[in-house]
DNA sequence: ATTACTAAAAGACGAGTAA
DNA sequence: TTTACTCGTCTTTTAGTAA
């Protein structure tokens, strides 16, 4: 485990650009620890080619390097995910499709409606609702990762496939994308499930556009 | 020490937005750690109120709390102002104004100066330029983390408070920006320090405009 | 399958010491 | 003053167990 948290403290003193003077002593008090554990961390970082040092008598010169600079960036990246998901990047807007009518058969099935019961926290009306994507939430559709994860699993003599969802709101319907792990849809193509049956509630017909929201 | 690892990997997992579906087993898998870390440091975040669980047979229901969330904007924060220390982003314009006068006391205090000298390199004329920010500056204000520590302490039978401090420059003066763990004052206004008067070495009244670049 | 507890092993911490 | 050791102590981790 890298401590990224002395390599930030120095980032925060500067370290980034320009060598800067510290000692022991005094790093120790931008931790809140003893000299001995500054010590200690400081050179861990300079083992690990994070930061590089010049020890003077007065204390020493330190130096955050690429090394230490690439892991303070993808360390800024994640809190960037996590805060500046602009709704443009969550928007996937597309129009109602009617789809092979498989869906109404799979998520009836219990090794899927369970999962979906208990990871999703509703049980999903039998049935998907097929969304054609513009070319723009096409794109958007390309960076979803992650989800949550729907495992496959066999029953009837047969397998079933696993997949990931992701929480949405369909015109303020919660319910979820599906992204099933093998798929005859081509990839602008997204299954949607929720509690209710969405065609009715929300009163579409094919060619209806509709706007998913992820959350 | 607060197990920032953790939570931000929850918020990863998206449960800054909704409660997340997870086990100890699946959750050390993300932190590359054994099932048992993974659920002491879900209780310990729990026990900090950082997250709240609801545990269920097959798992748990996760979600972080506001505290959580203040928590991790905090740490952004400080990423951001590692690399986008914009000029404008480190300016603060504001209007001097009469304080509440117990600068003169605080500043000439021995706890307080011995510290002043040791960490920021000058001793402060004794009392403090009182500053009320303009809107924008009160955002820069909010977005000022890390800083000099200034620690608090217990003399003439009663305790003083700890505080952060930002060097600056005030009009090419160099000083700092005084922010107390503790203060009487509204958000919008700040203290400011030098090793000279400012008033008089500006030429400083109530209403005068001054423009503080941090550094 | 879970969570939570216990106890041994591993690791981090900080006082003391030397250079 | 420094940095960098050693060494005893304390904390964290993890395997094992119970519910």
């Amino acid at each position: 485990m890298i401590d990224v948290e002395s390599l930030k403290k120095l980032a925060l003193l500067g370290a980034m650009h320009r060598p800067v003077k510290s000692s022991s002593n005094e790093f120790a008090e931008y931790l809140s620890t003893s000299p001995q554990t500054a010590a200690r961390r400081l050179q861990a970082l300079e083992k690990e080619a994070l930061i590089s040092r010049k020890i003077v008598p007065s204390g020493q010169w330190i130096i955050i390097t690429k090394n230490g600079t690439r892991e303070l960036q993808e360390e800024y990246l994640e809190y960037q995910n996590i805060f500046s998901r602009e709704r443009e990047e969550r928007l996937l807007i597309g129009s109602v499709i009617t789809g092979l009518g498989e869906g109404q058969y799979y998520t009836a099935l219990d090794g899927y409606k369970t999962q979906f019961r208990e990871r999703l926290g509703f049980e999903p009306f039998p049935g998907t609702l097929n969304i054609k994507l513009d070319n723009q939430s096409l794109e958007v559709r390309k960076k979803m990762v992650g989800g949550i994860k729907i495992k496959g699993f066999a029953a009837q003599n047969r397998t079933f496939g696993g997949g990931k969802c992701f929480n949405a709101k369909i015109q303020e319907i919660g319910g979820a994308v599906i992204l099933p792990d093998r798929t005859h849809y081509p990839e602008d193509i997204i299954e949607v499930i929720a509690p209710v049956n969405l065609r009715e509630h929300l009163s579409l017909r094919d060619g209806s556009e509709v706007q998913i929201e992820l959350c």
